[in-house]
DNA sequence: AGTCGAGCGCGCA
DNA sequence: TGCGCGCTCGACT
């Protein structure tokens, strides 16, 4: 089990409609690369049970995706979630956000 | 508030 | 072996 496995297992966890962020993958992974998690979705060898499109950057903004107009698609596949998004930034993800270790 | 620089983990050259 | 990335944070201006 490489870190970027348990990157795809956590954001696989990720149900439609709930969003993450790689600072709270990063978080539960108990690390600080946060940066490798994005490159670990870029490498993203199961792009079908992993959603990364579910995960965007801690400020709200969707963050980048494959390419440039990547983006626009994520930003698409996220409206069609459920997820307001404005411009390139989601408008009250903190709401929708999901936590892998939401363990009340 | 906006900008600059450093840090992590894996993959590629 | 060295650098970059779908990022984040702390410090300075």
């Amino acid at each position: 089990m490489t870190f970027n496995e348990k990157c795809y297992d956590l954001i696989s966890q990720i149900p439609a409609g709930s969003i993450s962020t790689y600072k709270e993958v990063a978080k539960a992974l108990n690390t600080k690369a946060y940066r490798a998690v994005g490159s670990a979705m870029a490498k993203n060898p199961n792009p079908i049970i992993v959603p990364c499109h579910r995960v965007i950057k801690s400020n709200g903004d969707v963050g980048l995706f494959s390419y440039k107009e990547g983006t626009k698609t994520k930003i698409t596949l996220l409206q069609k979630e459920g997820i307001d998004i404005a411009g390139e930034k989601v408008i009250g993800f903190k709401n929708k956000l999901f936590r892998f270790s939401s363990r009340i």
